[in-house]
DNA sequence: TGCAAACTACGAAGATCTTCGTTGACATCT
DNA sequence: AGATGTCAACGAAGATCTTCGTAGTTTGCA
């Protein structure tokens, strides 16, 4: 039982991106809107895609003859094992730093704030 | 004039660490330290902080026999090129989202949050 | 002086990731 | 049926990242 860590490599995520976004997708749908802003072919987009389904980042549905894939994580999911892996490697375990920067990032609106806010009240009352 | 994003590979995200822990280090330093989570040959770890000084991650300072190494940018300023490539590369721009996933993939201290709120008021102040 | 230890430099192998050309199957249109 | 277009499969080249062995230099010490 061998449960290895596989997080998706930089290709990877593009692709994972657009499938979050457009929701189940062949290879064709999915290369359509990646050479918007990347310049790809679409065989590479395929054999990416086929790797992916291989490693169990996405689920296949081989009965049209254009496959469908889908993502087999949850985009929250997959996005949890990321800040995971980020959180340990780049700010030693600190979320308020990793906070800090994303905050400091790019400019939150102010709607979001009060999102995060809520969030922190949440998370005191535990 | 090129502007090229070079964002740390992962090994060399693993040598960054040290030396933001330690500051200006040696490679034996560096070594000496990675090898307690790492297992990685002296030689490996050598080749790796020579290419990051090519690259213009690490400064070198050969005035010494043994060459000292320290980061060329400050830890912040890194860590926030990282997080802006992941905020748009995962999160698709929503700072509001990596802070949920942040907060959500491992506990803050109490205290850890109390700084976020002032952050917070901080940014809501503008 | 001569040997051992510590160091840099370098090249190349190994591993992984990314890209794409080619092939053959199937579909569509005339 | 034949021509044309779309598709999955596959293999292999190319690019990048990681690892390490070897060689040559300097230093410390017996």
């Amino acid at each position: 039982m061998k449960r290895k860590k596989t997080l998706p490599t930089d290709a990877e995520l593009d692709i994972l991106a657009v499938i979050w976004r457009l929701g189940p997708a062949t290879v064709r749908e999915v290369h359509t809107e990646l050479i918007k802003s990347r310049n790809t072919g679409y065989t590479t987009v395929l054999k990416l895609m086929q790797i992916m389904a291989e490693k169990g980042l996405l689920v296949r549905d081989e009965s049209e003859r254009s496959h469908v894939y889908k993502a087999k994580q949850k985009e929250s999911v997959t996005q949890k094992h990321i800040v995971k892996d980020l959180l340990s490697r780049v700010f030693s375990g600190s979320t308020e730093k990793l906070v800090m920067q994303a905050l400091s990032a790019k400019r939150a609106a102010a709607e979001e704030i009060e999102q995060i806010r809520r969030m922190l009240d949440e998370l005191e009352e535990n």
